[in-house]
DNA sequence: AATACATATGAACAGATGTTCATATGTTCA
DNA sequence: TGAACATATGAACATCTGTTCATATGTATT
């Protein structure tokens, strides 16, 4: 096992922690296929359009999710390769 | 991309969750290396021993953990052999 | 049986978290 | 410029979460 430093285990914490929350994770899962509106998001997981601002806002100081604005509309994408690695292994895990 | 079932991300979030607080985190890592009694871990992480009883059973109840009696201590280890993998993920995430 | 040790448990509390509502900001198009 | 659309933001609120304290349960030893 290696060795590591002191505070990477609370930073452990922290990035699982995007993971812990079902529309934080189900937010992730639906930008696996591709990118997405806010508006787009919000009608598939039918919740209102804040509450899902406010989760990609929380995403995005993260760093696992990116946007680019295109007119009006801002999509969002994934912005890191991890994180399709690690959901689909806490899914491979669900799953057994 | 895998088609999944409706309810699996919950569970995945579910499942995250436990990874999700330092204190479990720090719990699960001192196991890597081997068994250890509620005592030593509480020493270990320097945090009173209730709250390591109540963050055991958590871990227990997500079956993350497994433990035995010998004596008056309770030997808690890791019960799946998938927490070393998405721990480590995780750590080397936050490393780069 | 009484004491000491190891762990578990429930109640209480403070702080964190996720959602909603109202509204602000930013963009497009007429 | 004004209206319509898309997104962001702050405040308020209810709920959830993690820790502590006090105490209960379980085991070993004398």
């Amino acid at each position: 096992m290696k060795q590591i430093n002191e505070n990477t285990l609370y930073d452990v914490a922290e990035l699982f922690k995007n993971f812990s929350d079902s529309t934080r994770i189900r937010i992730l899962y639906c930008l696996f296929e591709k990118e997405r509106s806010v508006t787009q998001i919000a009608e598939l997981l039918q919740m209102n359009q804040s509450a899902i601002s406010h989760q990609l806002r929380f995403l995005k100081n993260s760093k696992l999710v990116k946007n680019r604005r295109e007119g009006k509309t801002i999509y969002y994408s994934l912005d890191d390769d991890h994180v399709y690695n690690i959901i689909s292994q806490g899914i491979e895990h669900v799953e057994e």
